[in-house]
RNA sequence: UCCUCAGUAGCUCAGCUGGUUAGAGCGGCGGACUGUUAAUCCGUAGGUCGUAGGUUCAAGUCCUACCUGGGGAGCCA
């Protein structure tokens, strides 16, 4: 038993701080290697990771066969020396003098140290959440939350919560979940932003952080039933402000998870060049002129996205062939025989990463000529698919706000242009690297008998709105505001390219449990 | 709802135009190794090949339906 009131408790993360101290620390096993005389327990407690060092000569035959009988995930109890080991990860390991079990698991912990597939840790959902990735994913969310309260709380905005029943489908467009509300149905909410305009005429400057809730039977890397959304909502904002309020407030939680997270973003191997390139101003352009730009009747940076997408298409090509080469060359290698057991499971596992790669890399040849297609057959006055989002970041490289949307394919809040209208003051920003929309807001329309008409255009049930048109009727005044979409801009900032690790359970189609 | 790909050991996969008794790695178990970083060596156990039909002398392999999952479309954040 190790006596934790007589030394002192260290948290990982900190452990470097105390070099040539006696400590206790406490967490669970991470892998475990063991020789003759040495076990090898690298151990995890949620801020940070060390590897302990247990030695048969320093602790004796009793706590050493302990130390070897330890399995994955055994939660412990470690006392011993922080010393300075430059090989180490965290700089320093812990060599143990006495080890305490709190609690052995009596079965195999189902994660082995090998890649698994996403429908087996789905379902291990609860535990998947230790890995290291997944780790470092939950802390980058915590901070980006905490860096997007602390951006609004600065800048003068109340937080407020929507309500999560609603008696109508307030879009008219999506399909909602039904709920019986006392008797009445009632749905869950899609969107806090009519309730965020009334609460602005209250308070000024608002914003919501809640989850809300989609019922469509969406199967792709981007969607999910349940997700959390960020609804700012100013008065006395135009769309250039909320233009600005967008991109300030984008660059400022990428910068803040860029300076905080730096381990976890090291985890993840994120590519920092995104931090690099949303330095620069994002580009403002209308949909005409994006429809321009796919189309390839209008150059970005002096090349078409015919010029661009080819050029993609045939590094595409070049890397298959490399691929291909690379494999064919090791699996030579591997049949010739004489290599060593180490050298060829390295090899063999070199080749199931290639494959795996050959296949992402397959599915762009096959699609890079059908985005292309779509691009430049781009109908005008259409709202653009997924791949139309991929192809136009890919021309600048940034986020790229396309605003000035006809009227036609945008919801009934949004306002009209006086000078212009067939189109409406809606903004989306499309991230990069095929990340896709993040954001979508506009410029709500203000003028009591243009919301009404809209709203019967819509042939929206008027009863129902009866509350939100009563804000254009008592001090009116124009208001702007958007939507961010929390888990598509932890996907982004992380580069996980699925939706469904950024966030600690999630559900979408199909999936309710764990 | 539609299109498309897949389901073989606990996990990740191989299994060719149907043809003896179903394969590997990891993990497990037993043993060896004083410094290892999913990556040392030897041995060992483990499978009604998603389900139900069908074709055939013969089906993991071909056909049909269904189930489950992946990716995408639609819709969106």
């Amino acid at each position: 038993m190790i006596d934790t009131t007589q030394k002192k408790v260290v948290s990982l993360d900190k452990l470097v701080q105390s070099l040539e101290e006696q400590v206790v620390v406490k967490g669970w096993v991470r892998n475990k290697r063991d020789s003759k005389a040495l076990v090898f327990v690298e151990l995890r407690d949620g801020s940070g990771f060390v590897q302990a060092v247990v030695s048969l000569e320093d602790v004796g035959q009793e706590m050493f066969d302990l130390a070897k009988s330890l399995s994955l995930e055994t939660s412990v109890i470690f006392s011993g020396k922080v010393v300075k080991d430059e090989r180490q990860v965290g700089g320093c390991e812990l060599m143990v003098d006495a080890i305490q079990v709190v609690q052995q698991p009596a079965e195999d912990y189902p994660l082995g140290k090998k890649a698994h597939g996403v429908d087996f840790l789905a379902n291990k959902r609860h535990l998947w959440l230790r890995s290291r990735k997944q780790w470092a994913i939950m802390r980058i969310r915590n901070r980006a939350k905490y860096a997007i309260h602390t951006f609004f709380q600065e800048r003068g905005f109340i937080q407020m919560d929507a309500p999560f029943f609603t008696g109508n489908a307030c879009e008219g467009t999506t399909t909602l979940f039904e709920t019986d509300f006392y008797g009445e149905t009632a749905y869950l909410s899609q969107s806090g932003q009519l309730y965020g305009e009334a609460m602005a005429m209250a308070q000024g400057k608002i914003y919501t952080f809640g989850p809300t809730f989609r019922a469509e039977k969406s199967k792709t890397r981007r969607h999910l039933s349940e997700f959390w959304m960020i609804e700012p909502e100013m008065a006395f904002y135009d769309l250039d402000m909320n233009m600005d309020l967008i991109e300030e407030f984008i660059k400022y939680v990428a910068a803040d998870v860029a300076e905080k997270c730096v381990k976890e973003l090291e985890v993840l191997e994120r590519d920092m060049s995104l931090f690099d390139n949303i330095k620069s101003t994002f580009p403002r352009i209308t949909h005409s002129e994006a429809v321009k730009i796919l189309r390839g009747e209008q150059e970005v940076n002096g090349k078409t996205t015919k010029e661009i997408l080819e050029g993609d298409l045939q590094a595409v090509k070049d890397r298959i062939a490399a691929i291909n080469e690379e494999i064919s060359s090791t699996e030579a290698e591997m049949a010739a025989g004489g290599i060593k057991k180490g050298k060829l499971n390295w090899m063999r596992s070199k080749v199931d990463k290639l494959k795996n790669e050959l296949k992402e890399q397959e599915e762009k040849e096959r699609n890079i000529p059908q985005w292309l297609e779509s691009a430049i057959n781009f109908p005008p006055g259409e709202d653009f698919g997924g791949s139309d989002e991929t192809v136009l970041t890919r021309m600048f490289g940034t986020p790229v706000f396309v605003y000035k949307w006809p009227k036609a394919i945008k919801a009934f809040y949004m306002k009209t242009y006086e000078d212009d209208p067939e189109y409406v003051k809606g903004v989306d920003l499309l991230a990069p690297e095929g990340f896709g929309e993040i954001v979508g807001g506009a410029e709500r329309e203000d003028n009591y008998d243009v919301l009404l008409a809209a709203i019967r255009h819509h042939e929206l049930p008027e009863e129902a709105f009866e509350w939100y048109l009563d804000l254009r009727k008592y001090g009116s005044v124009p208001h702007a505001g958007f939507g961010l979409g929390f888990e598509r801009l932890i996907m982004w900032l992380t580069g996980v390219h699925h939706i469904r690790e950024t966030i600690a359970f999630p559900r979408s189609y199909g999936r309710l449990f764990p």
